[in-house]
DNA sequence: AAGCGGCGTAAAGCCTTTGTAAAGTCCTAA
DNA sequence: TTAGGACTTTACAAAGGCTTTACGCCGCTT
């Protein structure tokens, strides 16, 4: 998931285009105000920040990340309109990933974001998931492979952690029966199973009151919201 | 249908060979022009290039296919000689998704191939729905399946939504109500029935004062506007 | 204006999908 | 080998959507 921050709209769908047309998740957002929420719900792999913002600019919302813990990791790459102010703002080097000057080519963009992507990848392969979702009273810390409801720890098995995790993954978004058999259990269940029903009822019932944050969509699927 | 450009025509036959005996369709190529050509005709699902090639290069052949429309997404397969020269070329990342090195073995072939279209598929019906439509007040997610009628979320069952994206997705077409039948219901529904009207209704119902983009065309069918 | 066919709508029964308990299977650890 | 836990399957109950039936209205044709 990469989250963008640009004013402009025109350019704000082109980036958005560009990733998504690559296969990137992407979410863009007009302002850090906007995103500082969404940030609260999931942390992204990568911010793209434009740095001339209307209110507060590009450099300060790196700032704040750089100090917030969990997202002082995450790689963050600059959007600068003149090629004379790229080099000011890289000379305060506050610790961006990377710069590109606009205007930029889409094949150029998309090369870079891989780049950046790569990178912190391969330095991070060792964290490997710095997964932390929230939503209502359910917290999923996937470093510790740990959820709570409520503030209260919740012991699950491998396959109720693994399909709370794809749900919450993406809240709203619905999961079909198919597409959660393949992602948890592998390869091409194509059987018919209750399975999954069985291990969503366990989930729901060990959620307790917050079980209904998993919601069924009839004829569909699943979903958390 | 898979595409090969490959100059030397022991390996191309080889590669082809292989692929057609794992079940592939495959046309190969000797030059990028001569492909260009077909790929008028018809996009394949996969193209294999090799990178030496006489005259323009595999690599110019990627980025050409990369930005045309009806080719930037099809996965692309480089072949390269040396392994010096596969690391340089990894470097560049022009957007391949996988890269063999020669010689390699007719079995690390096919499963690579395999491998890459596995893939592909899976993305591919991932991103298949990046449908957001909107239309007067109304706006249907399909990612989310969520449909909102000023702002407010909407309630659909499965029948009703696939009903009000298929209006949506053609706004002023005019849909027959076998047309809705066949799409939505299956096949052949040959019978005489109300049950489209009936999900006309409550979908007129359920989106309320918007009810009045659903419109009925006499003696044809229905059309949202 | 009357008849006819198409359409809107309400209600009820049917039928598919989903929830759930319980039994069965598989795997792992002692 | 056995015991325990996780996972899967089976069977049935519950829920809810879907379809049908029935009837009234409306517009078009004659």
């Amino acid at each position: 998931m990469i989250y963008i921050v640009e004013d402009d709209v025109e350019v704000r769908e082109m980036e958005t285009y560009a990733l998504k047309s690559s296969g990137f998740d992407v979410m863009a957002f007009e302002c850090g105000k906007v995103m500082d929420e969404q940030v609260k719900t999931r942390v992204p792999d990568l911010f793209i920040l434009d740095i001339m913002l209307p209110g507060e600019d590009g450099l300060n919302i790196l700032k704040r990340l750089r100090v917030q813990e969990n997202t002082k990791d995450i790689p963050v790459i600059m959007l600068t309109a003149k090629g004379t102010e790229l080099d000011k703002v890289k000379g305060l080097d506050l610790g961006a990933d990377d710069y590109i000057a606009k205007p930029f080519g889409v094949l150029e963009f998309i090369s870079r974001v891989r780049a950046v992507l790569r990178r912190s990848e391969r330095s991070s392969s060792e964290n490997a998931e710095a997964l932390n979702l929230a939503l209502g009273g359910v917290t999923l810390d996937d470093q510790r492979r740990s959820v709570t409801v409520g503030g209260i720890a919740v012991e699950l098995t491998f396959k109720e952690y693994e399909l709370l995790k794809l749900l919450m993954s993406r809240p709203g978004t619905v999961f079909s029966r198919q597409q959660i058999l393949e992602k948890i259990w592998g390869v091409d269940f194509d059987m018919d199973t209750r399975t999954v029903d069985m291990h969503i009822k366990t989930l729901r019932q060990k959620l307790g009151v917050q079980g209904s944050i998993i919601q069924t969509v009839r004829n569909v699927g699943y979903k958390v919201q």
